[in-house]
DNA sequence: TTCTGAGTATACAGATCGGTATAGTGTGGG
DNA sequence: CCCACACTATACCGATCTGTATACTCAGAA
């Protein structure tokens, strides 16, 4: 990616998040980036694209930055708290406004549109890993157990972002807390008995 | 409100929700509700307070077709889940993209614009709805578990929005009578020591 | 009957939308 | 030396944006 590029894609990622998608137009990117729309159109052809490229450069930076999280954590049960956390501290710097893929959608509606993909494909990554992160807890209920962390998860964002209540993200991970423990106690109370 | 006011509310209504707030202009709402900008601005003044209405119409149809879910439940526990019941049943027939609220919020974010009230009053209405119920639950976890409650909704809403997985509603409607089953064992052992 | 309110039709203002065109600058590598 | 590349500057296109203006019709009520 050029230097100019870099900067435009920047700067429409800012305006985008905070603004709005349809509310950004791209003579205000070319001038916030300090880039022509010459240069716009000719790194990324169309808005289009740069909304594209928007959603997936921050899904990428966001699961760079949830990685450390879960592998610094040792026990299974860790590791899907780890997930709460690493949101926790994301929001606080770069999520003010909730999920960037949320409101992607209720701007980007229809599923021929690029972006659409990159949407979608996020929350089933998100519901992946907490699934595959469950089955390490309680294997036969991993499907219930990431689906109902994902309700938490995206309960947690949208209640940060909206500001409904203080510190969403903490509060749902308690609650995912209780849920794992739960789990594992019904886990190995099924192990006994199978004894 | 007059009829060709009416109309164009409905038309407005219908095409925020499905493609954007910024995405429709005055024109295209004039001529899907059949009447002129002119009837538009005469009546409405301006498409900010188009919007505040859209958005304070949408939540005052919703509470009436929450109420007698709620009104025909006969117990506590009844009461919250018939909250789950009557939002699977909204989102089936009004709410494909899920909340119209976090929707707006996306788009509208400035608290001076004046649907933000709106759209965050709504929020604590929910939330103040739910704490109250679990009032009746679990007195001294009212407001724990009313943010919980609160969570699973609003993760609901989204997974039904972006449809993440199927049956998002009714999945949290589970997951929240498992945690009403587990208030009220906590309440009543509670009540058994007190004595 | 006259007056009022709600509506139609149409044209326009000024700004901004996404996107394109032309022309020119500076820089690094073969 | 020269050419490819990244970029600047500016002007323009047709379309659309919110909002206003003029002129007219029609129904119902005082």
């Amino acid at each position: 990616m050029t230097p100019g590029a870099r900067r435009a894609l920047d700067a429409a990622s800012t305006l985008f998040y905070d603004r709005g998608i349809h509310a950004v137009g791209v003579d205000l990117i070319a001038a916030e980036a300090g880039v022509t729309k010459k240069t716009l159109y000719d790194r990324f052809g169309s808005k289009e694209q740069i909304v594209v490229e928007y959603l997936a450069a921050r899904d990428e930076r966001w699961q760079a930055f949830l990685a450390p999280y879960v592998e610094a954590a040792t026990t299974p049960r860790a590791r899907i708290l780890a997930v709460f956390d690493a949101s926790r501290d994301w929001a606080e710097a770069n999520s003010a406004k909730g999920c960037s893929m949320v409101n992607a959608h209720a701007e980007v509606s229809d599923p021929a549109h690029p972006a659409y993909q990159v949407i979608t494909g996020q929350k089933a990554w998100m519901l992946a890993l907490f699934t595959g992160l469950a089955r390490d807890i309680a294997p036969r209920r991993a499907a219930k157990l990431g689906r109902t962390l994902m309700l938490l998860h995206e309960g947690a964002l949208v209640a940060h972002g909206l500001r409904i209540f203080p510190d969403a993200i903490d509060h749902a991970r308690g609650e995912a807390a209780a849920l794992l423990s739960d789990a594992l106690r019904a886990a190995s109370t099924a192990e006994e008995k199978r004894r």
